[in-house]
RNA sequence: GAUUCCGUAGCUCAGCCGGUAGAGCAUUACACUUUUAAUGUAAGGGUCCUGGGUUCGAAUCCCAGCGGGAUCACCA
């Protein structure tokens, strides 16, 4: 039974043995009450030193130098880590050495957590330290800690940088790796900016369902379940779109959701099967007011975040500066391929891309061609925040024609480091034209495309009672936390993206 | 889904023209009451991802599977 166990966790199991036997609880249920944490300490007490006498703090031990009847330890708490100092005389002052010779030293380890009290003061060395009184433990880690050590420059060594490790375990990671729990403090930091703005804009938080009977709203595959009482399959969301949209005809003016999503594709460094969109509807408005309220919004964002609007990302900076450059579609394949497409027919448009090489299906219509060349040769040239306007009117089922220009949407797409952040719209507010937008949709699924939308009759209804004209938009939450915390994979920015199951977890040894 | 690389101690890795395993950190023991990648001495620790095959003999070569990374395809 315990020959899965290596010798180090056996020796921690003997040390739970022997804690238990010296009448300690390796596991105690009382709270342990803390007054300081490690980053309050070393901000504030070199100029408020009298302050720093009677502290208590609790953390993960994270390294141990033992110097014989004294020993330096650094224990990590949520707001960092701080050097401790434990010498044998301060913790025993009596005749019995046991708290430090035995438990200690022989039966705390590396990654437990224990509660100390003190009085902070600096070392020779100059560094601000915790000078031990008493100490606690408060959980014995069965399992050894993987050790990084940092030296004086910096530098780390022997870093767990395995990410099939990181992510599998990612409570490990972010014990030992600071900058992965910095960029989740970013991630929320990022929602928390946009959340202040929409709110201050006066836009509801709302919820939305997740479980839908029609995977509306995006073209894309959705999960499916079943719901055993009403014996129906029901759909994980793709999007919330058709939701908040149908908010907007029961008249509320300004509604967002952060959104999680899911869609039934391919995993890489960019996807992860389900992801966050934040999807926001403000009535009365169109795309023109959009771009400037989403740039705003983004500035504002990395303004929060940095102080300033430049953000490194690898080898290159991104200035989130307003205003944003705009660049309509058509305008920007003539640039990046010198053919101007505006007035071409399905046929024209496949022979370009044929003469650039750019592959296509039997299946593809007029949009999905345009699309495809915008993708192969413009997409990627936009590193610097752009909107790119004005889509063909066949990719986009749920935009508002152009108010002049025919066969063309008014619909924007925001892109920053050749990858699409934002898609918005002057959302489509025709009953009857979204009827007929719906029935192309039913072409082209019965042309073979099996990402066109489904129709939503109800939602159709609801915009038969009246939609006021409406700018919408979704961002996507991951690609924009990747792009502000200078991370080049979704994996990086999710807690626990989606993994194949272990063959062997060691979460089913105990059954 | 395709191609390619990888999977050795708790962690980071070495070993690979085939002769059943090594280092550093961690662990254990001893020394050291202001160290900081602490130091010094000694010790223990491994189904070399799994399953087949070739061979007298496989961590090493071959095949298959599982897991991960990268690139490509699809997509946000």
């Amino acid at each position: 039974m315990s020959t899965h166990f290596s010798e180090q966790e056996l020796l921690r199991r003997q040390k739970l043995t022997e804690l238990k036997a010296l009448g300690i609880d390796p596991y105690p249920a009382d709270e342990f009450k803390v007054n300081a944490n490690a980053a309050d300490i070393k901000e504030n007490y070199e100029r408020d030193k009298l302050n720093y006498k009677d502290i208590t703090i609790a953390g993960r031990l994270m390294s141990i130098r033992d110097m014989g009847k004294a020993c330096f330890a650094v224990i990590q708490d949520a707001t960092g880590r701080l050097q401790i100092y434990v010498r044998k005389d301060d913790i025993c002052p009596g005749e019995d050495k046991t708290l430090y010779d035995t438990v200690w030293k022989k039966l705390i380890d590396i990654g437990d957590i224990i509660g100390v009290e003190g009085y902070v003061f600096t070392t020779k060395t100059g560094e601000i330290s915790l000078h031990v009184t008493s100490l606690k433990i408060l959980s014995k880690a069965l399992k050894p800690l993987p050790i990084v050590k940092t030296d004086d420059s910096g530098n780390s060594f022997d870093e767990v940088s395995d990410p099939e490790f990181r992510y599998r375990q990612r409570y490990v990671d972010l014990i030992i790796n600071p900058q992965v729990r910095d960029t989740f403090k970013k991630r929320t930091q990022i929602i928390n900016s946009i959340r202040t703005t929409l709110n201050n804009a006066g836009l509801l938080e709302v919820e939305t369902p997740i479980l839908q009977s029609i995977p509306g709203g995006a073209t894309a595959r959705p999960f499916i379940t079943h719901h055993n009482a009403l014996n129906m399959p029901l759909y994980l969301r793709v999007a919330n779109e058709l939701y908040l949209k149908r908010l907007i005809v029961g008249g509320f003016e300004g509604v967002y959701e952060f959104a999680k999503d899911f869609r039934n594709e391919g995993m890489d460094r960019t996807h992860n099967p389900e992801f966050t969109v934040l999807e926001f509807y403000v009535a009365y408005k169109d795309y023109n007011w959009m771009m400037t309220f989403s740039e705003q919004l983004l500035e504002k964002v990395a303004l929060d975040l940095y102080g300033t609007t430049v953000v490194t990302l690898g080898d290159k900076q991104i200035d989130f500066k307003t205003p944003f450059k705009r660049v309509t579609m058509f305008e920007s394949i003539k640039e990046h391929t010198g053919i101007d497409i505006g007035k071409m027919n399905e046929e024209e448009l496949r022979n370009v891309c044929k003469q650039l090489n750019i592959h296509v299906e039997a299946s593809m219509g007029k949009g999905k061609l345009i699309d495809e060349i915008f993708g192969a040769k413009c997409e990627g040239n936009y590193i610097q925040p752009t909107f790119i306007t004005d889509y063909p009117v066949e990719m986009s089922p749920l935009t508002k024609k152009h108010r002049t220009v025919e066969g063309l949407v008014e619909r924007f797409e925001l892109m920053i480091n050749g990858k699409e952040i934002a898609n918005a719209y002057s959302e489509l507010n025709d009953p009857i034209d979204q009827r007929e937008r719906f029935e192309e949709q039913l072409k082209l699924q019965e042309r073979g495309d099996d990402e066109a939308m489904f129709i939503d009759h109800d939602f159709l209804r609801a915009l038969e009672y009246g939609m006021p004209p409406t700018a919408g938009i979704g961002i996507g939450i991951d690609r924009l936390t990747m792009l502000l915390t200078n991370n080049a994979a979704i994996q990086e920015v999710l807690f626990f993206p989606q993994m194949r199951p272990e063959l062997k977890p060691e979460a089913q040894e105990a059954n």
